[in-house]
RNA sequence: GGCAUCGUGGCCGAGUGGCUAGGCACAGCUCUGCAAAAGCUUGUACAGCGGUUCGAAUCCGCUCGAUGCCUCCA
């Protein structure tokens, strides 16, 4: 029995609007699509608390039980700078002014994407597959939708045909949108352009000489469209159709309409049963931005080398602070949101440090099991994980109280407690214990830790309090705290 | 200009017709040699205006504001 079977779990479905269970097409198996980065700068933080919102669900449904195929690309290709210049992609423009070549540059965000990513703990997804190695499956997809009849071809370039498109199938029903509107609303553009309409977008785009990034094709050499690799590596890995398409809010239109519009256009079905969408960060309650300067990199967040926030936070605060609230919510980060968090994120990694040596009675005043499933309804209820921080944190009241001996919890109410927490916050939450350093470091720390200890109570016994107190206030300051219970004295680093 | 989402106590942030969110900060108490940590107690907050309803933060309308998209974007 997997825990699948007696979790029901219910998203939000971008498609509808509407909260719906989840049921996998096939049972026990999910397969998921997250659109990754374009890797043509450092990735930011907006860009993390996406992919982090997706780890988590990734983290649950494999917590639950399913075989998850999770697939994240990388965008290598580099996409049109906009649909009125000569074709110069991102990716190229970049690597002429810094002088390197196209997959140097890929090379290197890449790279930083990855260890970025790593310090906040996500895990690798199950594939991560790139645009340039699938342009011959984009190529096929392309070739497929102008045989239907979707597409048509203009100077070497191929667009997708949306009016055409719009007569059979429904462009714009994930954005809430519709055509005569948008064909209403259309700005005029002075650039001369191939497309029959302003709403057509590329499939094919023909490389100018100049143009390094191309690859030869039935219609000349070019390079694949913006919305297509999405497509073709989703089809390729998970599926004509497949159970989870997830991306940030600003992917909903035109990328995820466009997608729904190739898939259907080429496979006559449509693609994804769940769309999911994480919503914005925001910094100082304005949209980040590298023009104005409201706008911060995780490794600045790490070092503290910025002039946004008073202090370095550590990746897991972040995390800690990120997963507060829910994924479908704009979230603002500011300093005094981060500072609050980081306290918050320390007493509950206290709490989880003294559970496991809880004294046990016969019985327990505490309801633990109906506590064990709050946790997972929180995360039943499209992945409220703002809901289940606030159930962990009436398990750290719990233990608190039970390590004050002002309450009873059974032997095995205790094992369960211990499992759950972890299966929670670390499993699922992904969040990290404080880095301890080396083991051989730690007993050295502690043989001194409690030679200082004994020394300070020695003191307050003999009420020389200047002594007990030097020792507490320069520990203090060096960022050691010492904790005074019923049972003896404890020390955690801050 | 169009489309969409949202506006919750000092700050962050859940909740979506009647029942405690939670974290941080603040105050009081317990503990302590004094503190810290921990525990306990305390907050009639739902942008504004009007409407529906026995009852609305929660539904409807308008106004104001924010954010996102409409152009690459997580």
């Amino acid at each position: 029995m997997q825990l699948y079977q007696e979790q029901k779990l219910k998203v939000t479905n971008s498609l509808t609007g509407k909260k719906e269970e989840f049921k996998p097409i096939k049972e026990g198996y999910v397969g998921m699509y997250v659109c990754g980065p374009t890797v043509y700068s450092n990735v930011h933080l907006g860009n993390c608390r996406t992919f982090m919102s997706f780890d988590m669900i990734f983290r649950y449904l494999k917590h639950l039980g399913y075989k998850v195929r999770y697939v994240r690309n990388i965008t290598d290709a580099g996409h049109l700078e906009n649909d009125a210049d000569d074709g110069e992609d991102k990716i190229a423009k970049k690597a002429k002014l810094e002088q390197l070549e196209p997959m140097e540059v890929v090379q290197r965000y890449t790279v930083d994407f990855h260890e970025t990513l790593q310090k906040f703990n996500l895990l690798a997804p199950s594939i991560e597959p790139t645009a340039t190695g699938h342009i011959i499956e984009q190529i096929e997809i392309i070739k497929e939708i102008l045989k239907k009849g979707y597409a048509y071809e203009v100077n070497g370039s191929v667009y997708f045909d949306v009016v055409t498109f719009n007569k059979s199938n429904d462009y714009g029903k994930l954005s809430g949108r519709k055509l005569e509107d948008m064909i209403a609303n259309t700005r005029e553009l002075t650039a001369q352009n191939d497309k029959k309409n302003p709403q057509d977008f590329a499939l094919w785009k023909k490389a100018e000489p100049q143009h390094i990034m191309r690859w030869p094709s039935p219609w000349g050499d070019g390079f694949p469209g913006w919305h297509l690799e999405c497509t073709a590596m989703s089809t390729k890995y998970l599926g004509e159709t497949f159970d989870i398409h997830g991306g940030g809010m600003d992917l909903k239109f035109p990328h995820h309409e466009c997608e729904i519009a190739q898939a259907e256009a080429c496979n006559g079905e449509s693609p994804v049963n769940y769309w999911l969408h994480a919503n914005m960060l925001t910094l100082n309650g304005k949209k980040m931005s590298k023009s104005t300067g409201n706008n911060i990199y995780p490794s600045e967040m790490f070092s503290g080398d910025n002039h946004i926030l008073s202090k370095p936070f550590a990746p897991s605060v972040v995390r800690f602070f990120m997963l507060q609230a829910h994924y479908t919510s704009i979230l603002d980060l500011s300093d005094e949101a981060l500072i609050a968090s980081e306290k918050g994120y320390q007493k509950l990694m206290d709490a989880l440090k003294i559970v496991e040596d809880l004294p046990v009675s016969t019985t327990s005043d505490f309801d633990w099991s109906s506590w064990k499933q709050s946790c997972y309804d929180a995360m039943n209820d499209d992945f409220n994980t703002p809901v289940l921080i606030a159930q962990l944190f009436e398990a750290v009241k719990q233990i608190n109280s039970l390590k004050e001996e002002k309450s009873k919890i059974s032997e095995e109410d205790k094992s369960l407690v211990v499992d759950t927490l972890h299966n929670f916050v670390f499993d699922v939450l992904g969040l990290q214990a404080q880095q301890n350093a080396n083991n051989a470091q730690t007993e050295t720390l502690e043989g001194i830790m409690s030679l200082l200890i004994d020394i300070r109570n020695n003191a307050r016994a003999n009420k020389d309090f200047a002594t007990s107190d030097k020792i507490r206030d320069e520990l203090t300051a060096l960022g050691i705290q010492l904790n005074d219970g019923k049972d003896g004295t404890s020390f955690s680093i801050k």
